[in-house]
DNA sequence: CTCCGAATCTCATTTATTGAGATTTTGGCT
DNA sequence: AGCCAAAATCTCAATAAATGAGATTCGGAG
């Protein structure tokens, strides 16, 4: 509306009603959710199911299409740092019983793209594709800590009540120099902040540039760690995300498209 | 452009470019493919990248954004039909080595939305995400041949010479009455038609409907499998196929909301 | 600090989007 | 099979938004 393309970002808004709570809308329901006239309203959709992103589902029923599945796929399939990541999370999960998880990095959003459980009662849920608090946790912190100066003095900014709560400072320099100091201790560590009772382990991977792309992450049940083992797994941590920035360096320059591991496509049926 | 929301058009075409042979673009890439002035080109990008459909990668490079991980992540928790065919295709997958295949059919489209490889060494890729051909193999004869009469028609025409090319028939009516046939022998069986050596066997599942929603389907190595074992197969992806169908009235009417098995959501970190 | 390419802004011009109401199509009934 | 109400689409004048050339600013490398 702002920017020159107000019609665009009406239109997309019928997608961001489909939400976990409510995967399904007929055009009524959007029609006086939304605000928008009859005709405009079917109008959007129907373009929106001819790009597939909207599917008809029943007789009236709307949901989200196959254009989403396509696209995540695509993802899947192209992720140099999914296709590297996957590995080494396996690795990680066979440290200790944990939850492995491999976080990348949007600008504004941390969101899970892949997990490997090898506890026996796993306390948390991350699949891919579930969003992640930004405020909280060794993950966010990992970020943030290492962060170019200027890009952590934004995020501090939009986030400075949630860092306050946390106890890492009471001024955005405070917190900044605070999170600076973590950058030294090798990976980040926090105690039950998102759920009690587990520790998370977490520490950045990094792109060709400076700034971090992803996270690696271990959540391991408090009572099954002491001291000792806390630290062994904070290095296994670590080294795993060193390795992994590694890899993602090695296969920038040389093999140009990632080698993806099962190529045989376009069959399966008969 | 011929209906009212062009210029949505002219902007979704920008996701278009993404592809498993090119993941990245760069704007002036974008621009001399498109043919989009720089102005109206960044425009673009930039709202899209604000809602979250692509993503800055690297110092200049573009990529599908986290709104895509996100939503996809939503329709598999949402899915009705993934959550109750998840263990159809893994009892299916048990009953002979193959991989077990849940297609969803989208009015132009087959889409796979799960599978389970039990097969030692299989011959063939369809994970979730990966477009299927429309007018070759028993997945689509399983949704052609169960369609009403009306759409039936409609999809014979649309992929006349595939279909002919199989030797369903040389003429509309013919591919048909051909199909017709079909409905009443069960599963649908295929020879080789999409991968040489390799038998498919598909049986249609329905939601309320009378028109078919999915495909469940078992793809075999030809030589694992005798008269005998073929007949057992084909009754068994019936059955499950029969089976899915009736769990999912069931859900339907009562549960209101599938019930998600793993839903601890908002915790995993620390 | 300076420079160069990348990204954004400005604003007159062009073009598409919008919605009330009429109209057609669909699919739920007997 | 055929009807009826609800759903979806169409028409078209009024309204508002998208467009792009060129100037400008931003930001990172040296």
């Amino acid at each position: 509306m702002t920017s020159g393309v107000g019609s665009t970002e009406k239109v997309l808004r019928v997608l961001e009603l489909f939400t976990e709570e409510r995967p399904e809308w007929t055009p009524d329901e959007m029609i006086s959710t939304l605000g928008y006239s009859r005709p405009t309203l079917y109008r959007y959709v129907k373009a929106l199911k001819n790009m597939g992103f909207l599917a008809a589902n029943g007789p009236h029923g709307l949901t989200l299409g196959p254009r989403v599945v396509e696209m995540d796929f695509l993802m899947r399939k192209s992720d140099r740092l999914l296709a590297a990541g996957g590995p080494v999370i396996r690795q990680l999960a066979a440290v200790h019983p944990c939850t492995a998880l491999l976080v990348r990095w949007y600008d504004n959003k941390l969101l899970c793209v892949a997990a490997e459980v090898s506890a026996s009662n796993p306390r948390s849920s991350y699949p891919r594709g579930r969003p992640m608090p930004l405020a909280r946790g060794a993950i966010s912190r990992a970020i943030l800590a290492h962060l170019p100066r200027k890009q952590m003095l934004e995020k501090i900014v939009e986030n400075f009540d949630d860092l306050r709560a946390v106890g890492l400072g009471d001024s955005v320099d405070a917190i900044a120099e605070c999170l600076r100091q973590q950058r030294k201790g090798g990976a980040l560590i926090a105690h039950g902040e998102v759920t009690p009772g587990v520790i998370g382990v977490a520490a950045p991977v990094f792109d060709d540039s400076r700034a971090p792309v992803a996270v690696l992450c271990m959540t391991i049940e408090r009572e099954t760690l002491d001291e000792a083992g806390l630290s062994r797994v904070s290095a296994e941590v670590w080294d795993a995300a060193a390795r992994l920035t590694e890899t993602l360096h090695e296969t920038r320059s040389d093999g140009e498209r990632p080698e993806n591991e099962n190529d045989n496509r376009g069959t399966g049926k008969t």
